[in-house]
DNA sequence: CGTGAACTTGATATGCCTCAATACGAGTGG
DNA sequence: CCACTCGTATTGAGGCATATCAAGTTCACG
Protein backbone atom coordinates (compact mmCIF):
# COMPACT_ATOMS: atom_id res chain seq x y z
CA UNK A 1 0.00 0.00 0.00
CA UNK A 2 2.91 2.01 0.81
CA UNK A 3 5.09 2.03 -2.21
CA UNK A 4 5.41 4.67 -4.67
CA UNK A 5 3.54 3.69 -7.14
CA UNK A 6 5.30 5.00 -10.87
CA UNK A 7 3.99 7.78 -11.86
CA UNK A 8 0.53 7.43 -14.26
CA UNK A 9 0.10 9.55 -17.36
CA UNK A 10 -2.43 11.65 -15.95
CA UNK A 11 0.30 13.06 -13.70
CA UNK A 12 1.89 14.90 -16.34
CA UNK A 13 -0.81 17.24 -16.89
CA UNK A 14 -0.18 19.95 -19.46
CA UNK A 15 -1.76 22.59 -17.41
CA UNK A 16 -1.07 22.27 -13.90
CA UNK A 17 -3.71 24.29 -12.21
CA UNK A 18 -5.71 25.17 -15.30
CA UNK A 19 -8.76 22.92 -13.24
CA UNK A 20 -7.69 24.14 -10.07
CA UNK A 21 -10.55 24.43 -7.47
CA UNK A 22 -10.12 28.29 -8.10
CA UNK A 23 -9.76 27.88 -11.74
CA UNK A 24 -7.09 30.21 -11.46
CA UNK A 25 -4.21 30.67 -14.15
CA UNK A 26 -1.08 30.87 -11.45
CA UNK A 27 -0.84 28.86 -8.01
CA UNK A 28 -2.46 30.88 -5.49
CA UNK A 29 -0.86 32.95 -3.15
CA UNK A 30 2.39 32.35 -5.54
CA UNK A 31 4.10 35.64 -3.73
CA UNK A 32 4.36 34.68 -0.48
CA UNK A 33 4.81 30.99 -0.60
CA UNK A 34 5.89 29.63 -3.44
CA UNK A 35 9.44 29.87 -2.63
CA UNK A 36 9.92 29.45 0.92
CA UNK A 37 8.03 25.94 1.43
CA UNK A 38 7.23 24.54 -1.77
CA UNK A 39 7.23 20.61 -1.97
CA UNK A 40 6.86 18.29 -4.45
CA UNK A 41 5.62 14.54 -4.03
CA UNK A 42 5.01 11.37 -6.25
CA UNK A 43 1.80 9.65 -6.79
CA UNK A 44 1.00 7.46 -4.85
CA UNK A 45 3.10 8.35 -1.97
CA UNK A 46 2.11 9.38 1.34
CA UNK A 47 2.74 12.69 3.31
CA UNK A 48 1.35 12.23 7.00
CA UNK A 49 0.18 9.11 9.05
CA UNK A 50 -2.64 9.01 10.93
CA UNK A 51 -1.76 9.87 14.29
CA UNK A 52 1.68 11.24 13.25
CA UNK A 53 2.80 14.41 14.76
CA UNK A 54 1.45 17.06 12.34
CA UNK A 55 3.92 20.07 10.86
CA UNK A 56 1.29 22.70 9.77
CA UNK A 57 -0.60 24.13 6.90
CA UNK A 58 -0.83 22.69 3.34
CA UNK A 59 -1.41 25.07 0.30
CA UNK A 60 -2.06 22.79 -2.61
CA UNK A 61 -0.81 24.07 -5.61
CA UNK A 62 -0.88 21.14 -8.61
CA UNK A 63 -2.75 17.92 -8.32
CA UNK A 64 -5.07 16.14 -6.25
CA UNK A 65 -4.62 14.92 -2.64
CA UNK A 66 -6.83 12.10 -0.71
CA UNK A 67 -7.34 12.82 3.39
CA UNK A 68 -8.06 9.20 4.92
CA UNK A 69 -8.64 7.27 7.80
CA UNK A 70 -8.73 3.76 8.27
CA UNK A 71 -9.72 0.84 10.01
CA UNK A 72 -7.72 -2.15 11.83
CA UNK A 73 -8.88 -4.77 9.45
CA UNK A 74 -7.64 -1.87 6.40
CA UNK A 75 -10.63 -0.51 5.41
CA UNK A 76 -9.74 2.75 4.31
CA UNK A 77 -12.36 6.11 4.28
CA UNK A 78 -11.56 8.86 1.99
CA UNK A 79 -12.75 11.88 4.04
CA UNK A 80 -12.21 14.33 1.75
CA UNK A 81 -10.24 15.12 -1.54
CA UNK A 82 -8.33 18.57 -1.77
CA UNK A 83 -7.74 20.07 -5.44
CA UNK A 84 -5.40 22.66 -6.82
CA UNK A 85 -5.71 25.97 -4.74
CA UNK A 86 -7.11 23.75 -1.99
CA UNK A 87 -5.77 24.21 1.42
CA UNK A 88 -5.92 21.34 4.15
CA UNK A 89 -4.75 21.69 7.82
CA UNK A 90 -4.59 17.93 9.02
CA UNK A 91 -4.48 18.77 12.51
CA UNK A 92 -7.09 17.77 15.33
CA UNK A 93 -8.23 20.13 18.50
CA UNK A 94 -4.98 18.90 20.29
CA UNK A 95 -2.73 21.30 17.41
CA UNK A 96 -0.53 18.43 17.43
CA UNK A 97 -1.28 15.41 16.29
CA UNK A 98 -2.89 14.88 12.60
CA UNK A 99 -6.23 12.29 12.72
CA UNK A 100 -5.79 11.68 9.32
CA UNK A 101 -3.48 10.20 7.06
CA UNK A 102 -2.89 12.07 3.62
CA UNK A 103 -2.26 10.53 0.11
CA UNK A 104 -0.81 12.22 -3.05
CA UNK A 105 -3.59 10.62 -5.59
CA UNK A 106 -1.09 11.89 -8.46
CA UNK A 107 1.88 14.21 -8.89
CA UNK A 108 1.57 16.82 -6.49
CA UNK A 109 3.46 20.43 -5.30
CA UNK A 110 2.43 21.87 -2.29
CA UNK A 111 3.63 24.70 0.42
CA UNK A 112 3.97 22.75 3.63
CA UNK A 113 3.67 25.92 5.92
CA UNK A 114 4.82 25.49 9.90
CA UNK A 115 1.94 27.04 12.17
CA UNK A 116 3.44 29.78 13.38
CA UNK A 117 4.27 31.18 9.81
CA UNK A 118 0.71 30.32 8.81
CA UNK A 119 -0.59 32.54 11.76
CA UNK A 120 1.07 35.58 10.81
CA UNK A 121 0.38 34.83 7.01
CA UNK A 122 -3.44 35.04 8.02
CA UNK A 123 -3.02 38.13 9.83
CA UNK A 124 -0.83 39.95 6.95
CA UNK A 125 -2.57 38.89 4.08
CA UNK A 126 -6.85 39.38 4.74
CA UNK A 127 -7.17 37.99 1.04
CA UNK A 128 -5.68 34.85 2.33
CA UNK A 129 -7.63 34.69 5.45
CA UNK A 130 -10.89 34.96 3.72
CA UNK A 131 -9.58 31.95 0.78
CA UNK A 132 -8.69 30.02 4.15
CA UNK A 133 -11.74 30.49 5.36
CA UNK A 134 -13.95 30.26 2.73
CA UNK A 135 -11.90 26.49 1.95
CA UNK A 136 -12.74 25.47 5.37
CA UNK A 137 -16.74 26.29 5.35
CA UNK A 138 -16.10 24.90 1.50
CA UNK A 139 -15.01 21.71 3.14
CA UNK A 140 -17.58 21.52 6.12
CA UNK A 141 -20.42 21.59 3.58
CA UNK A 142 -18.90 18.73 1.50
CA UNK A 143 -18.79 16.78 3.79
CA UNK A 144 -21.88 16.99 5.82
CA UNK A 145 -23.44 16.34 2.16
CA UNK A 146 -21.38 13.12 1.58
CA UNK A 147 -22.02 12.25 5.40
CA UNK A 148 -25.99 12.26 4.53
CA UNK A 149 -25.01 10.05 1.57
CA UNK A 150 -23.05 7.48 3.42
CA UNK A 151 -25.32 7.22 6.28
CA UNK A 152 -29.16 7.39 4.68
CA UNK A 153 -28.44 6.66 0.82
CA UNK A 154 -28.09 4.15 -1.44
CA UNK A 155 -24.68 3.33 -3.47
CA UNK A 156 -26.62 5.09 -6.53
CA UNK A 157 -27.15 8.42 -4.80
CA UNK A 158 -23.43 8.48 -3.37
CA UNK A 159 -22.07 7.66 -6.59
CA UNK A 160 -23.70 10.07 -8.30
CA UNK A 161 -22.94 12.85 -5.70
CA UNK A 162 -19.38 12.37 -6.05
CA UNK A 163 -19.32 11.89 -9.41
CA UNK A 164 -21.17 15.45 -9.48
CA UNK A 165 -18.84 16.88 -7.29
CA UNK A 166 -15.85 15.82 -8.52
CA UNK A 167 -16.82 17.46 -11.84
CA UNK A 168 -17.74 20.50 -10.66
CA UNK A 169 -14.68 21.02 -8.72
CA UNK A 170 -12.05 19.72 -10.70
CA UNK A 171 -13.46 21.77 -13.77
CA UNK A 172 -14.03 24.86 -11.51
CA UNK A 173 -17.98 25.02 -11.90
CA UNK A 174 -18.84 22.96 -15.04
CA UNK A 175 -21.33 20.58 -14.85
CA UNK A 176 -23.46 20.39 -18.15
CA UNK A 177 -24.38 17.67 -20.34
CA UNK A 178 -21.74 15.88 -22.54
CA UNK A 179 -19.01 17.38 -20.43
CA UNK A 180 -15.73 15.32 -20.28
CA UNK A 181 -13.33 15.36 -17.14
CA UNK A 182 -10.84 12.59 -15.56
CA UNK A 183 -10.86 11.29 -12.12
CA UNK A 184 -7.10 10.41 -11.26
CA UNK A 185 -8.24 7.45 -8.43
CA UNK A 186 -8.91 4.08 -9.49
CA UNK A 187 -11.82 2.31 -8.84
CA UNK A 188 -10.67 1.29 -5.21
CA UNK A 189 -10.11 4.54 -4.39
CA UNK A 190 -13.31 6.08 -5.51
CA UNK A 191 -15.25 3.00 -3.54
CA UNK A 192 -13.00 3.91 -0.65
CA UNK A 193 -14.21 8.10 -1.27
CA UNK A 194 -17.69 6.55 -1.41
CA UNK A 195 -18.01 4.00 1.34
CA UNK A 196 -18.53 1.39 -1.18
CA UNK A 197 -16.28 -1.68 -2.18
CA UNK A 198 -14.29 -1.32 -5.58
CA UNK A 199 -16.34 -4.15 -6.80
CA UNK A 200 -20.00 -2.55 -5.97
CA UNK A 201 -18.27 0.56 -7.12
CA UNK A 202 -17.90 -0.95 -10.78
CA UNK A 203 -21.11 -2.40 -10.99
CA UNK A 204 -22.73 1.11 -9.70
CA UNK A 205 -20.57 2.51 -12.80
CA UNK A 206 -21.64 -0.08 -15.17
CA UNK A 207 -25.56 0.44 -14.45
CA UNK A 208 -24.94 4.17 -15.10
CA UNK A 209 -23.22 3.43 -18.18
CA UNK A 210 -26.10 0.96 -19.43
CA UNK A 211 -28.52 3.43 -18.30
CA UNK A 212 -27.01 5.66 -20.57
CA UNK A 213 -26.57 7.87 -18.30
CA UNK A 214 -22.48 8.01 -18.37
CA UNK A 215 -19.92 6.94 -20.58
CA UNK A 216 -16.56 5.52 -19.69
CA UNK A 217 -14.21 6.73 -22.34
CA UNK A 218 -11.08 4.89 -20.86
CA UNK A 219 -11.04 3.80 -17.06
CA UNK A 220 -11.98 7.01 -15.27
CA UNK A 221 -12.59 9.01 -17.92
CA UNK A 222 -15.95 9.92 -17.39
CA UNK A 223 -18.34 11.29 -19.64
CA UNK A 224 -22.16 12.77 -18.34
CA UNK A 225 -24.57 11.68 -20.73
CA UNK A 226 -27.68 12.39 -18.76
CA UNK A 227 -27.25 15.37 -16.43
CA UNK A 228 -30.61 15.61 -15.39
CA UNK A 229 -31.08 11.87 -14.27
CA UNK A 230 -27.61 11.89 -12.83
CA UNK A 231 -28.40 14.92 -10.88
CA UNK A 232 -31.74 13.36 -9.98
CA UNK A 233 -29.89 10.60 -8.51
CA UNK A 234 -27.62 12.37 -6.36
CA UNK A 235 -30.25 14.83 -5.47
CA UNK A 236 -28.73 17.93 -6.28
CA UNK A 237 -29.46 21.00 -8.09
CA UNK A 238 -25.72 21.38 -9.79
CA UNK A 239 -25.60 25.35 -9.51
CA UNK A 240 -26.50 24.94 -6.12
CA UNK A 241 -24.45 22.61 -5.13
CA UNK A 242 -21.46 24.68 -7.04
CA UNK A 243 -22.12 27.64 -4.46
CA UNK A 244 -22.23 25.31 -1.97
CA UNK A 245 -19.31 22.80 -2.17
CA UNK A 246 -16.62 25.08 -4.39
CA UNK A 247 -15.37 28.23 -2.25
CA UNK A 248 -15.92 31.77 -4.39
CA UNK A 249 -13.36 33.28 -6.17
CA UNK B 1 -41.55 16.05 12.03
CA UNK B 2 -41.77 19.65 12.83
CA UNK B 3 -44.29 19.82 15.67
CA UNK B 4 -43.10 21.42 18.81
CA UNK B 5 -42.56 18.69 21.12
CA UNK B 6 -43.73 19.03 24.98
CA UNK B 7 -40.72 20.01 26.80
CA UNK B 8 -39.04 16.87 28.66
CA UNK B 9 -38.52 15.59 31.82
CA UNK B 10 -34.24 16.26 30.92
CA UNK B 11 -34.94 19.74 29.54
CA UNK B 12 -34.69 21.32 33.06
CA UNK B 13 -31.82 20.24 33.78
CA UNK B 14 -30.31 21.70 36.98
CA UNK B 15 -26.98 23.13 36.07
CA UNK B 16 -26.99 24.25 32.40
CA UNK B 17 -23.40 24.47 31.51
CA UNK B 18 -21.81 22.05 34.01
CA UNK B 19 -21.23 19.71 31.43
CA UNK B 20 -20.56 22.09 28.31
CA UNK B 21 -17.84 21.01 26.15
CA UNK B 22 -15.64 23.13 28.26
CA UNK B 23 -17.05 22.36 31.41
CA UNK B 24 -17.03 25.94 32.23
CA UNK B 25 -18.87 27.03 34.85
CA UNK B 26 -20.05 30.25 33.35
CA UNK B 27 -21.36 30.98 29.42
CA UNK B 28 -18.51 31.21 27.44
CA UNK B 29 -17.46 34.80 26.63
CA UNK B 30 -20.63 35.61 28.54
CA UNK B 31 -19.15 39.48 28.39
CA UNK B 32 -19.56 40.37 24.83
CA UNK B 33 -22.41 37.76 24.06
CA UNK B 34 -24.71 37.10 26.50
CA UNK B 35 -27.01 40.57 26.61
CA UNK B 36 -27.49 41.25 23.51
CA UNK B 37 -28.13 38.51 21.32
CA UNK B 38 -29.79 35.84 23.55
CA UNK B 39 -31.82 33.53 22.38
CA UNK B 40 -34.15 30.33 23.85
CA UNK B 41 -35.61 27.70 22.24
CA UNK B 42 -38.17 24.88 23.05
CA UNK B 43 -36.79 21.39 22.64
CA UNK B 44 -37.91 20.07 19.38
CA UNK B 45 -37.94 23.21 17.61
CA UNK B 46 -36.32 23.74 14.18
CA UNK B 47 -33.63 26.86 14.32
CA UNK B 48 -32.56 26.88 10.75
CA UNK B 49 -34.10 25.11 7.61
CA UNK B 50 -31.97 23.67 5.03
CA UNK B 51 -31.48 26.13 2.19
CA UNK B 52 -32.67 28.99 4.25
CA UNK B 53 -30.78 31.91 3.88
CA UNK B 54 -28.48 31.96 7.02
CA UNK B 55 -28.40 34.46 9.31
CA UNK B 56 -24.70 34.06 10.88
CA UNK B 57 -22.86 32.48 13.87
CA UNK B 58 -24.36 30.74 16.75
CA UNK B 59 -22.66 29.90 20.38
CA UNK B 60 -24.48 27.79 22.21
CA UNK B 61 -24.69 28.47 26.55
CA UNK B 62 -27.10 25.44 26.93
CA UNK B 63 -29.19 22.48 26.02
CA UNK B 64 -27.84 20.34 22.77
CA UNK B 65 -28.42 21.52 18.97
CA UNK B 66 -28.84 18.65 16.29
CA UNK B 67 -26.85 19.52 13.08
CA UNK B 68 -28.69 17.41 10.38
CA UNK B 69 -29.34 17.08 6.48
CA UNK B 70 -32.29 15.12 5.02
CA UNK B 71 -33.30 12.80 1.64
CA UNK B 72 -36.15 13.34 -0.23
CA UNK B 73 -37.44 10.40 1.03
CA UNK B 74 -37.60 12.19 4.38
CA UNK B 75 -34.41 9.43 5.55
CA UNK B 76 -32.39 12.50 7.69
CA UNK B 77 -29.06 12.34 8.67
CA UNK B 78 -27.81 14.34 12.27
CA UNK B 79 -24.19 14.99 11.02
CA UNK B 80 -23.27 16.55 13.91
CA UNK B 81 -24.43 17.50 17.43
CA UNK B 82 -23.53 20.57 19.02
CA UNK B 83 -22.94 20.83 23.41
CA UNK B 84 -22.78 23.91 25.58
CA UNK B 85 -19.66 26.36 24.96
CA UNK B 86 -19.78 24.80 21.03
CA UNK B 87 -20.17 26.94 18.20
CA UNK B 88 -21.53 26.78 14.72
CA UNK B 89 -21.35 28.13 12.04
CA UNK B 90 -24.06 26.61 9.72
CA UNK B 91 -23.27 28.55 6.52
CA UNK B 92 -21.82 27.07 3.06
CA UNK B 93 -19.50 28.29 0.78
CA UNK B 94 -21.28 31.49 -0.77
CA UNK B 95 -21.63 32.66 2.60
CA UNK B 96 -25.38 32.62 2.43
CA UNK B 97 -27.77 29.98 2.66
CA UNK B 98 -27.36 27.21 5.04
CA UNK B 99 -26.46 23.38 4.39
CA UNK B 100 -28.08 22.17 6.98
CA UNK B 101 -31.04 22.42 9.59
CA UNK B 102 -30.27 23.28 13.05
CA UNK B 103 -32.98 21.15 15.48
CA UNK B 104 -33.13 21.86 19.68
CA UNK B 105 -32.29 18.07 21.32
CA UNK B 106 -33.25 19.98 24.46
CA UNK B 107 -34.67 23.31 25.51
CA UNK B 108 -31.46 25.32 24.26
CA UNK B 109 -29.75 29.06 25.08
CA UNK B 110 -27.67 30.62 22.57
CA UNK B 111 -26.14 33.66 20.84
CA UNK B 112 -27.39 34.36 17.40
CA UNK B 113 -24.79 36.57 16.07
CA UNK B 114 -24.64 38.54 12.68
CA UNK B 115 -21.68 37.67 10.12
CA UNK B 116 -20.57 41.21 10.43
CA UNK B 117 -20.71 41.43 14.46
CA UNK B 118 -18.53 37.96 14.47
CA UNK B 119 -15.70 39.04 12.40
CA UNK B 120 -15.15 42.20 14.16
CA UNK B 121 -15.29 40.16 17.53
CA UNK B 122 -12.84 37.49 16.06
CA UNK B 123 -10.61 40.78 15.43
CA UNK B 124 -10.69 42.39 19.25
CA UNK B 125 -11.09 39.39 21.00
CA UNK B 126 -7.81 36.83 20.34
CA UNK B 127 -9.14 34.50 22.75
CA UNK B 128 -12.65 34.55 21.36
CA UNK B 129 -10.93 33.73 17.36
CA UNK B 130 -8.76 30.83 19.63
CA UNK B 131 -11.89 28.88 20.93
CA UNK B 132 -13.65 29.44 17.20
CA UNK B 133 -10.67 27.63 15.64
CA UNK B 134 -10.40 25.03 17.89
CA UNK B 135 -14.27 24.37 17.85
CA UNK B 136 -14.09 24.29 14.01
CA UNK B 137 -10.98 21.66 14.08
CA UNK B 138 -12.46 19.48 16.68
CA UNK B 139 -15.97 19.46 14.79
CA UNK B 140 -13.57 18.26 11.40
CA UNK B 141 -12.04 15.47 13.48
CA UNK B 142 -15.30 14.70 14.73
CA UNK B 143 -16.76 13.97 11.31
CA UNK B 144 -14.13 12.12 10.05
CA UNK B 145 -13.89 10.23 12.51
CA UNK B 146 -17.62 9.05 11.97
CA UNK B 147 -17.15 9.46 8.44
CA UNK B 148 -14.63 6.66 8.91
CA UNK B 149 -17.78 4.31 10.32
CA UNK B 150 -20.57 5.41 8.78
CA UNK B 151 -18.86 4.34 5.33
CA UNK B 152 -16.97 1.13 6.68
CA UNK B 153 -17.61 0.13 9.69
CA UNK B 154 -20.54 -2.04 10.92
CA UNK B 155 -23.04 -0.81 13.47
CA UNK B 156 -21.42 -2.11 16.19
CA UNK B 157 -18.60 0.33 15.63
CA UNK B 158 -20.56 3.65 14.75
CA UNK B 159 -22.73 3.16 17.91
CA UNK B 160 -19.73 2.33 20.28
CA UNK B 161 -17.89 5.34 18.42
CA UNK B 162 -20.97 7.83 19.00
CA UNK B 163 -21.85 6.42 22.84
CA UNK B 164 -17.94 7.05 22.98
CA UNK B 165 -18.05 10.30 21.25
CA UNK B 166 -20.98 11.83 23.45
CA UNK B 167 -19.68 10.93 26.76
CA UNK B 168 -16.57 12.08 26.44
CA UNK B 169 -18.30 15.39 25.31
CA UNK B 170 -20.89 15.63 27.42
CA UNK B 171 -19.02 15.38 30.77
CA UNK B 172 -16.31 17.53 29.42
CA UNK B 173 -13.44 14.36 29.35
CA UNK B 174 -14.33 11.85 31.52
CA UNK B 175 -14.86 8.48 30.06
CA UNK B 176 -14.23 5.52 32.39
CA UNK B 177 -16.27 2.62 33.92
CA UNK B 178 -19.05 2.86 35.44
CA UNK B 179 -19.70 6.59 34.19
CA UNK B 180 -23.37 7.25 34.20
CA UNK B 181 -24.28 9.90 31.33
CA UNK B 182 -27.26 10.58 29.49
CA UNK B 183 -28.05 11.33 25.73
CA UNK B 184 -30.89 13.68 25.14
CA UNK B 185 -31.88 12.08 22.16
CA UNK B 186 -34.41 9.17 21.26
CA UNK B 187 -32.78 5.98 19.59
CA UNK B 188 -34.25 7.42 16.65
CA UNK B 189 -32.17 10.40 16.88
CA UNK B 190 -29.45 8.18 17.59
CA UNK B 191 -30.03 6.10 14.95
CA UNK B 192 -29.88 9.35 12.57
CA UNK B 193 -26.67 10.27 14.36
CA UNK B 194 -25.22 6.55 12.98
CA UNK B 195 -27.06 6.33 9.97
CA UNK B 196 -29.34 3.52 11.35
CA UNK B 197 -32.59 3.04 11.74
CA UNK B 198 -34.12 2.87 14.74
CA UNK B 199 -34.60 -0.36 14.83
CA UNK B 200 -31.41 -1.60 14.46
CA UNK B 201 -30.05 1.25 17.03
CA UNK B 202 -32.21 -0.59 19.69
CA UNK B 203 -31.47 -4.01 18.65
CA UNK B 204 -27.79 -2.75 19.02
CA UNK B 205 -28.03 -0.95 22.31
CA UNK B 206 -29.56 -4.16 23.48
CA UNK B 207 -26.86 -6.32 22.40
CA UNK B 208 -24.42 -4.13 23.53
CA UNK B 209 -26.37 -4.46 27.28
CA UNK B 210 -26.71 -8.42 27.03
CA UNK B 211 -22.83 -8.51 26.76
CA UNK B 212 -22.55 -6.25 30.14
CA UNK B 213 -21.01 -3.96 27.85
CA UNK B 214 -23.68 -1.39 28.82
CA UNK B 215 -26.30 -0.80 31.07
CA UNK B 216 -29.49 1.09 30.33
CA UNK B 217 -30.90 2.81 33.66
CA UNK B 218 -34.08 4.66 31.93
CA UNK B 219 -33.88 5.15 28.06
CA UNK B 220 -31.33 6.99 27.03
CA UNK B 221 -29.35 6.61 30.24
CA UNK B 222 -26.02 4.98 29.81
CA UNK B 223 -23.77 3.67 32.34
CA UNK B 224 -20.80 2.38 30.53
CA UNK B 225 -20.06 -1.37 32.24
CA UNK B 226 -16.98 -2.75 30.15
CA UNK B 227 -15.05 0.33 28.89
CA UNK B 228 -12.16 -1.34 27.07
CA UNK B 229 -14.98 -3.58 25.62
CA UNK B 230 -16.65 -0.46 24.22
CA UNK B 231 -13.14 1.27 23.16
CA UNK B 232 -12.33 -1.52 21.84
CA UNK B 233 -15.12 -1.83 19.30
CA UNK B 234 -15.32 2.09 18.76
CA UNK B 235 -11.51 1.18 18.01
CA UNK B 236 -10.16 4.16 19.60
CA UNK B 237 -8.30 4.95 22.72
CA UNK B 238 -10.46 7.72 25.22
CA UNK B 239 -7.75 9.70 25.85
CA UNK B 240 -6.39 9.98 22.67
CA UNK B 241 -10.07 10.80 21.22
CA UNK B 242 -10.67 13.15 23.80
CA UNK B 243 -7.68 15.46 22.59
CA UNK B 244 -8.83 15.02 19.04
CA UNK B 245 -12.51 15.80 19.46
CA UNK B 246 -12.98 17.72 22.44
CA UNK B 247 -11.62 21.76 22.06
CA UNK B 248 -8.38 22.45 24.33
CA UNK B 249 -9.89 24.41 27.44
C1' DC C 1 -58.24 5.08 32.26
C1' DG C 2 -57.25 6.49 27.53
C1' DT C 3 -53.84 8.26 24.41
C1' DG C 4 -49.63 8.74 22.05
C1' DA C 5 -44.72 8.47 21.84
C1' DA C 6 -40.98 5.80 22.53
C1' DC C 7 -39.08 1.40 22.80
C1' DT C 8 -39.01 -3.69 21.90
C1' DT C 9 -39.26 -7.92 19.32
C1' DG C 10 -40.15 -11.04 15.32
C1' DA C 11 -40.32 -12.13 10.38
C1' DT C 12 -38.92 -11.15 5.91
C1' DA C 13 -36.54 -8.76 2.18
C1' DT C 14 -32.53 -6.87 -0.02
C1' DG C 15 -28.39 -4.22 -0.96
C1' DC C 16 -23.92 -4.59 -0.48
C1' DC C 17 -19.78 -7.35 0.75
C1' DT C 18 -16.71 -11.16 0.05
C1' DC C 19 -14.51 -14.54 -2.45
C1' DA C 20 -13.01 -16.19 -6.71
C1' DA C 21 -12.18 -16.41 -11.50
C1' DT C 22 -11.35 -13.95 -15.70
C1' DA C 23 -10.21 -10.20 -18.87
C1' DC C 24 -7.70 -6.30 -20.09
C1' DG C 25 -3.80 -2.99 -20.81
C1' DA C 26 0.65 -1.08 -20.02
C1' DG C 27 5.31 -1.71 -19.18
C1' DT C 28 9.34 -4.95 -19.47
C1' DG C 29 12.49 -8.04 -21.15
C1' DG C 30 13.59 -11.44 -24.42
C1' DC D 1 7.33 -8.66 -32.20
C1' DC D 2 5.90 -11.68 -28.66
C1' DA D 3 5.51 -13.58 -23.91
C1' DC D 4 5.34 -12.26 -19.17
C1' DT D 5 3.67 -9.81 -15.37
C1' DC D 6 1.38 -6.92 -12.46
C1' DG D 7 -2.18 -3.68 -11.42
C1' DT D 8 -6.82 -2.70 -12.55
C1' DA D 9 -11.37 -3.61 -14.07
C1' DT D 10 -15.12 -6.90 -14.82
C1' DT D 11 -18.41 -10.60 -13.87
C1' DG D 12 -20.63 -14.42 -11.18
C1' DA D 13 -22.17 -16.81 -6.93
C1' DG D 14 -23.33 -16.82 -2.30
C1' DG D 15 -23.76 -14.92 2.40
C1' DC D 16 -24.72 -11.58 5.85
C1' DA D 17 -25.85 -7.22 7.93
C1' DT D 18 -29.06 -4.05 8.01
C1' DA D 19 -33.66 -2.14 6.38
C1' DT D 20 -38.51 -2.62 6.41
C1' DC D 21 -42.91 -4.01 7.91
C1' DA D 22 -45.82 -5.27 11.55
C1' DA D 23 -47.20 -6.32 16.27
C1' DG D 24 -46.70 -5.66 20.78
C1' DT D 25 -45.19 -3.37 25.34
C1' DT D 26 -44.20 0.23 28.40
C1' DC D 27 -44.57 4.59 30.27
C1' DA D 28 -45.67 9.58 30.91
C1' DC D 29 -49.28 12.52 30.74
C1' DG D 30 -53.99 14.20 30.53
Amino acid sequence: MNHQRPCREDARDPAPWSNGAQAIGVPPFADVLADTHRVMRRAGSTLKLEGEVAGGHYVLFSGWLAVAKSMLDGHRQIVDVVLPGGFLDAVSADLCTSVVEIEALTDVSYAAIPRQDWQRLLRERPDLARASDGSVRAAMSRMSARMLRLGKGSADSIVAFALCELCLRSTGGGLSEGWAYHIPMTQQQLGDFCGLSAVHMCRTLQRFRRDDILELRAPMRMVIRDLPALAAIAEIDPPVLRQQIVPAA
